[in-house]
DNA sequence: TTTAAATGTCTATTGATATAGACAACCATA
DNA sequence: TATGGTTGTCTATATCAATAGACATTTAAA
């Protein structure tokens, strides 16, 4: 872990190293002890003070990330990312496959609403189209791990917030309706810090990074079925694209 | 801009407004007049201070964002962020197209080394085998967007950094060497925070999101051609994805 | 030329962040 | 049961971040 770290630049120097041993751990740096190092290692490594680093730990300790004990030192609880592929058949549930043992999609509100100029262009409707806006949070195994607003053109899928909040997944609820078949036209990806939205919905602490992602589907006719605008907790995914 | 910004995270509220208000500038919020509202209002929109507003300001200012004139208030200076399209023939240099005028590729250091377990699983190589490093920037309009660590097979491009430094491209080495077409086969995406050496590299300010690709290429008959990691500056970029 | 609105500068004070040192409590093991 | 290594707690001090208020300076428009 080389690098110093950076002072009087707004990020709090015990978040630094939080963010620097999250991402140790996630790499895989201390596989062979299954613990972070000592604080006194971890200060020097930093030029810190141990108290700073002290910091840092009861930070990932509350993230679940890490659990320390007196007289033996801070073990590692948990490192993994989960992947999602993305790809013309992108499922967001199946995807996951054997990452986590439950993964869930829950409805938290829904509305029928008219299309904005972002939903109308993506959808290829036009502005003022009637949609259906749904509000979703995604868990596996109950930790939250991602947010959507989802946008569906109400004439076709009237029905989709109750057939998702029963089948809790977006590709049953589209079979249901009688779509069984889509697929992944267009998805953009950038990463902005979380906002207090984000913190909420992902149990996220400030500072925090989420990946946004803006991602259309349509039907086999390649007619706009689905826009989503997914935001991610970062320290928990990353994507793969596959061609 | 709704939402309140949070205390006592170790994240500086400064920073998380300048964080807010370059987003905004991003998506367009102040496209009317050119112009970021005043302190003040911004002060009451996030229930701070005039000073922290003016703090987050100068740390626009400084990334050259925007621009502070007594008088008359703070010019947007710049707000694009450039547009990757990754696909099965994702290239770096064309793929800009007119987003900037100038998009160059700068060769830091490169070096023959044995492939370690990650280099040689990606390259399906047998750990060990010989492989070129380089490491690269990338620089649209002088402004560096990416940094990028990138191996080839040694047996097969033991040209390539010559060949790289004369064509500022990669597909113009490769081409150079007698690969005249590749394609992307896998590209994973993650997001972090910016590390020690991000910051120099890419000229961010610590707290920073980076973007984290690793990605191969192979030659039409799919042989692993070039692997590579590479980070860009979250705030100048996001990704596409067409299928 | 006046005025309103905006950014720039200064002083003072409070709370969060970081350093420094000392010692207690606990665990594994020799 | 000692001992070394580790995390936990406490006090004190210095620096950075944020608030508060006052006033200067500049610009554009009335």
């Amino acid at each position: 872990m080389a690098g110093q770290v950076q002072r009087q630049t707004g990020v709090a120097l015990w978040r630094q190293i939080a963010d620097r041993i999250r991402q140790a751990i996630s790499a895989g740096a201390y596989d062979e002890t299954g613990m972070v190092p000592p604080e006194t290692v971890l200060a020097a490594q930093f030029g810190v003070n141990r108290h700073t680093v002290r910091s840092a730990i009861a930070a990932l300790a509350q993230e679940g990330i890490v659990r320390a004990v007196q007289g033996r030192g801070t073990l590692i609880e948990r490192k993994e990312r989960l992947n999602f592929p993305i790809s013309k058949r992108t499922r967001f549930t199946s995807g996951i496959g054997e990452q986590a043992r439950e993964m869930r999609g829950l409805l938290l509100t829904h509305a029928e609403e008219r299309a904005d100029e972002e939903v109308a262009r993506w959808l290829k409707l036009a502005p003022g189209t009637a949609v259906i806006r749904m509000e979703t949070v995604r868990k596996a195994d109950n930790r939250p791990v991602s947010s959507a607003s989802t946008w569906f053109p109400a004439a076709r899928f009237a029905g989709m917030p109750d057939a998702y909040e029963k089948t809790e997944s977006i590709t049953r609820a589209f079979a249901a309706l009688g779509l069984p078949d889509y697929v992944r036209a267009t998805t953009e990806i950038s990463a902005t810090h979380a906002d207090a939205a984000d913190l909420a919905a992902l149990e996220l602490t400030p500072g925090a990074i989420v990946l946004v992602t803006k991602a259309m589907n349509t039907d086999l006719e390649g007619v706009p079925v689905q826009y989503a605008v997914t935001r991610f907790a970062a320290d928990r995914v990353q994507f793969t694209i596959e061609n």
